[in-house]
DNA sequence: CTCGATACATAGCCAGGCAATATGTCGCGA
DNA sequence: TCGCGACATATTGCCTGGCTATGTATCGAG
């Protein structure tokens, strides 16, 4: 599958993230993994994308974050707040706004299947 | 009708711009108005993000331009050319895929219809 | 005659995402 | 046992696109 123009990305990453927690708690490095799978190998966020926004909603107060230092591997388990759901809501709600508006401003071209070749 | 955050339209202007160029030649101030309308006025694209735009898609041979100037009242029309007609079709594809990806990352929360209040 | 809409253009700022780099653990195969 | 690749997190600095602000000029209405 070919990837998709990461300037059209752009915005809605923080949105996969908050989905990515959306059923459970996870770590990053099993976030790009989800995405990655969920997103049929499209969506390859990269650790330099990733915690920066991680540390972002964390300091917004959208997700908490809990250090697993049990065995010598840390992992740093993020989960999402009461506001974070909130927000996770919200964002779907704006994306699915902007999808609409896309199609109406399309016209025919948003409804077409992808033309082979 | 609430705007949508900038950064989520970020990577989709170039995109709009074409589309509404799809069915005719059109000059900057009259695509605004377009895009404004065909939006249900959610897109208010501003002056200063559209004109490089339209310079950008010309460097790029995707449109090519006409001054009129035959009144006093200047203006520059815009119309796709062979290429821009191409480049509107793979954009819009890729569009549809990014939906489809958001949609398989988003789940449950990719069908929910927007909740009042 | 002034104000607001029409019409185009550009300089400068801001923020997000990415590449590069850094640090350290762990398990496997040579 | 040594090294390599996967696992795991973090930060710096760059690039780019969109927005604000500003500038110029025409035109019709009041």
């Amino acid at each position: 599958m070919d990837a998709i123009n990461p300037e059209l990305l752009r915005g809605s990453l923080e949105l996969m993230v908050l989905s990515a927690l959306s059923d459970g708690k996870q770590y990053g490095y099993s976030i790009q993994a989800k995405l990655w799978e969920s997103s049929s190998e499209i969506i390859d966020l990269k650790a330099g994308t990733l915690y920066p926004i991680l540390h972002k909603l964390e300091k917004e107060g959208l997700v908490k974050s809990l250090w697993e230092n049990e065995t010598g591997r840390r992992r740093k388990w993020y989960e999402l707040t009461a506001a974070g759901r909130k927000q996770l809501r919200n964002r779907a709600d704006e994306w699915r706004r902007y999808v609409d508006c896309l199609r109406r401003i399309l016209g025919p071209l948003g409804d077409l299947a992808p033309q082979p070749a």
